[in-house]
DNA sequence: TATGAATGAGGGTTCATTCAT
DNA sequence: TATGAATGAACCCTCATTCAT
């Protein structure tokens, strides 16, 4: 098999793994297990767990943010916008990749290597939600009130709480209820929007 | 050595460790060095580890209700519960409590009993949340239009997800930064809301 | 209370629990918890848990032997010496105290305190078989065929190794049928021996 | 290494520390010092302590009962099955395979699975004991009289209580003196029995 | 005399990691 | 390139034992 072939398939097990199992119990032997491979497999590919770990968060992040700015770019619909987001965020639900960024994060403390991948990767989706918020504002009279950077820090900071509330609580914290809020929202604000 | 005090020395310990070291390092060697007792001592108190951290989440989850209630009771301007957050909020950095809750939450996943108690706290303070929010704006025309119980979620969200991000990037996530911006918000708020 | 008086309650607690629970889980706790009373008291009775074995076995050899000289002193007939074995059996059984003796020898090897005192006490009940044994005997041309010791000792590790086969096993080795098959062979042997 | 190679290294070791040391005193890190190797190796090889139990009572138990129906196979004469009980228990003592058993059965009061395993291994002996003693009588007289099943459960149990004792006491319970008054009453039951 | 709190040594078990094949 | 076997450090937890009260 392709050696980049299997480093893919040890990053989806490890994304996986992280997602359902969480991070104290994503262990060597239990992303081989998700993966169907042997643990000594890691070991040809990362140089240990933490190495791991590190290209996990990287390429999590490249891939759904690539998917993000494919998906949004060019949109200047709020309530489109909304709409996008949506779907994306069902998509990351279902493959798990916002719930293994989240264990990331949670993990940074323990791996100076991680919490340095992490932070570079989570300032890159600031900047996402910044030009994303820009383009919605600018040319309107919000641009002169809304504090661009903070709201994408509060929107990016709300989108890993979200994640981490809908996994403990089903019926309370559905992202469901979130988004439909959200379009409200959204339809508000366009209704407001001078064009 | 009366038997509650030590108790609470250990769940204090537990509070510091979760927020220094997080869940995967929260090892009973480890709270035990951190509060200079044996590790044995833990489980004279508690069960196992499982049954501290669900004591550490009821705890520190009702020190800090009990606080942000005494603090936030009768306040209507917006600025100054604002005021009063920030000052709440850096007692909670100071002490460690919502980075410990944080850590409880992402490592809910590996114990029932454990989520369980995470769930029930959550739902406190969304209900909190609600409360105060529902308060502000009551008899404003903005209650008619604020989804008061998907905002409070998204509070709470944001509180934690901050929690995550500020541990991260000391630079690009002030937290100063934020209560700046949201005092601005709310006295753009206050100054909207009919009196 | 009398501080004689809680040593046997200490002692009680140490057969029953030896009985119930083996010896590898007769802890300090586990024989507390049995009695009633704290671990700590037991340190104050016995310098270790050795010393609380090595007196438990003596305690229960000492009690049952007296219990066991009463019961055959005198009796000649072989069917009726094999009746009151059955009832002593009986009564080991109700309170443990085979299996408790077995427990402690399989223990032996553990502690050379408690060999010597196991060792001491069995060959008292080696001997004790032996005379019994003998007085069954003698006068009889079976004096001269039999020999006493090693009959005596085979009697003792047959009388050991039911126990434990018993306690493994209700259905195939029940003391209730070996006893039968013995007063038969009793039988047999009086209308054998010459009066 | 083979599998299976270090699994039965694994199973020699335990057999020899339960031998040796006892069930209290046979932990995984003892197994592994006997047997050279380091103690994870065992959880590989065995979900747990109580597996490597499990597996070395049914290999023991099987590994001697073929020697012991080889040996024993065809032979019609009691003082030959003394001698080659004589050797064969020679063989189990240099080997710790009673004192192994009888450990283990000591210690089935601590595990359901074990005391099963042992149960069964229990049965067959006393079944091999049964088959043994009427191919002895049958045809004799003594058929008649001989209540074959508890002799052979008595048989069992001396044996088992032989070893025990022989643990004890090096003076006066020499195997090599029962095996003596055995052959002799062999011999005599030969002189009783009709050709 | 007895208790309840606490200690620290060790035992079962897991797991990151290495290595021969 | 990948596997399966093995290692040894560390972790959770139990328990004999001590000691202040």
């Amino acid at each position: 098999m392709k050696r980049a072939e299997t480093r893919q398939r040890i990053l989806h097990a490890a994304i996986r793994t992280l997602a359902e199992q969480g991070y104290a119990r994503t262990t060597a032997r239990a992303v081989a297990a998700t993966g169907g491979f042997a643990p000594g497999a890691i070991y040809y590919h990362f140089a240990d767990l933490d190495e791991l770990f590190v290209a996990t968060a990287r390429f999590t992040s490249d891939a759904r943010l690539a998917c993000y700015r494919a998906e949004t770019d060019g949109v200047t619909s709020a309530v489109e916008l909304v709409r996008r987001l949506r779907a994306l965020y069902a998509e990351d639900g279902a493959e798990g990749h916002i719930a293994a960024v989240q264990e990331l994060i949670a993990a940074a403390n323990t791996s100076a290597r991680l919490a340095e991948e992490v932070r570079a990767s989570t300032a890159v989706w600031q900047d996402f939600a910044a030009s994303t918020i820009s383009r919605l504002i600018d040319g309107t009279p919000f641009a002169a009130l809304v504090p661009v950077r903070e709201l994408a820090t509060a929107a990016v900071a709300a989108y890993l709480g979200m994640e981490m509330l809908s996994h403990l609580d089903i019926d309370r914290t559905s992202p469901t209820g979130m988004f439909d809020a959200a379009e409200r929202a959204a339809a508000m604000f366009e209704a407001l929007r001078p064009r």
